[in-house]
DNA sequence: GTGGTCCAGTGGCTCAGCCACTCAACCACT
DNA sequence: AGTGGTTGAGTGGCTGAGCCACTGGACCAC
């Protein structure tokens, strides 16, 4: 894979702001220091903390107004899906609820694909699915499994349910590793993803929502579990 | 309402620089030249134009690395669902696709609403829906008809489908005065919108999608109908 | 070939400073 | 008193010049 990104100084700040923000040391409605004054305590240029906040304003999390200041949002009033990825490294409650909203869109996504799938794309679809069965390593069978469901998205004909799958990817994205769980084996992968794949080139709508539902929540259930694993040992550590 | 912000430097770049990307101008995978010869040509300094740059790239539009350059990515694999103000206002297909998403995830949102919400939720629900047939003008009753959708997202439990919701909203942004026809006369607005709470007050999960499904049909239809004709008017004119 | 070094070109970041905007206090006039 | 204009402190917007850090290809020594 290789191309490890360092992090830069706006990465940091970024992320730290963000981290005061959710963790609503910096209250919705509160103005926070003149850029002058925090980019002083944060020990950066004023250009640097500038650009963090140009950031953080297009995530919804700050305003800023022309000789004013600068004002924390409410992020639930005001911010878009696109914030799920920093949700969910700040606070694993999120995780949860991602998967359910994953579950409904998925069936969704699934019943429509099965609707409208052309010939090339149900082709396409059987050859992901393939590489699927093929992949090397569970982490190959994470990637071919997404591109299955990329697929499935674009097979909808409806561009909006793409960029859906797009946003509710990246949103596993902090926990991606974790959630490696239902890929260990790319056979068992391959198997539990084949009925949708069946039922969508089949255009038999119902049973593509059935088959993506059995898959969702099975995928789902496993993901959970090794979380919670996860977990445990973690604060038994502690 | 007031507080019209004027557009910015960076605005305006940003906006520019999205348009040639969007327009394919700029083809996904090509470099753009490099930020001293880019600032050049746009007149403006690198500063700026790096501000512009970093909100395209938190959109999904630009990657930028260190040391090589500043490519176009394909938004369609990368973007997220926050991409979709800008696409509405670059094309008007979008609007056809968002419609069919809003009406499916908005029966789902009906249906769970039903299912999870909370006395204290149904009560604000009734008290929203009245503001809607109590409204000033047609804009007013488009604000508190999102006001009363907002509540149901919030009626799930799950903060998600909140997200969403915000998304979709702010998907309907640049054409929301062109959408304004279902909410010419508050009474009709609420007659229309009531059926949904009613459902969702009873608990009546089946009835709360249907409901929704019908509020959703019918509202899109009139909007689809006002674009059109916006559309003939501006073309007939030219 | 193989490996190392160099260097031109690129984005990352800093600095100091001026400009543009907002708002409240103040003042002048009615 | 009330009204309307003026001022100035404080804020974010933007600039220009410059250095640093990274990348990748050209070149060289072996």
């Amino acid at each position: 894979m290789g191309a490890l990104p360092r992090e830069s100084t706006v990465d940091v700040l970024e992320k730290r702001l963000r981290e005061d923000i959710l963790g609503g040391r910096r209250p919705a409605g509160s103005y926070l220091p003149p850029e002058r004054e925090l980019a002083d305590e944060f020990g950066v240029n004023r250009t640097t903390l500038k650009h963090a906040f140009g950031r953080l304003v297009q995530s919804g999390l700050l305003e800023t107004k022309h000789g004013v200041g600068t004002r924390v949002r409410d992020f639930l009033r005001h911010g878009g899906a696109d914030l799920l990825p920093m949700l969910v490294g700040h606070s694993p409650d999120w995780i949860g609820e991602i998967f359910e909203v994953r579950r409904s869109i998925g069936e969704l996504i699934a019943e429509r694909a099965a609707a409208r799938a052309t010939p090339a794309q149900t082709a396409e679809l059987r050859r992901l699915l393939a590489a699927v069965g093929e992949a090397e390593g569970g982490e190959g069978a994470q990637l071919a499994d997404a591109e299955v469901h990329r697929a499935l998205a674009r097979a909808t004909g409806n561009r909006v349910y793409v960029l859906l799958t797009n946003t509710l990817f990246n949103a596993y994205l902090p926990v991606r590793a974790a959630l490696a769980g239902p890929f260990a084996d790319a056979r068992t992968a391959h198997d539990r993803l084949a009925p949708v794949v069946a039922a969508v080139a089949a255009h038999d709508e119902a049973a593509a929502r059935a088959a993506a539902g059995v898959y969702l929540s099975t995928t789902e259930r496993i993901m959970l579990d090794d979380l919670a694993r996860a977990r445990r040992r973690r604060d038994g550590v502690r």
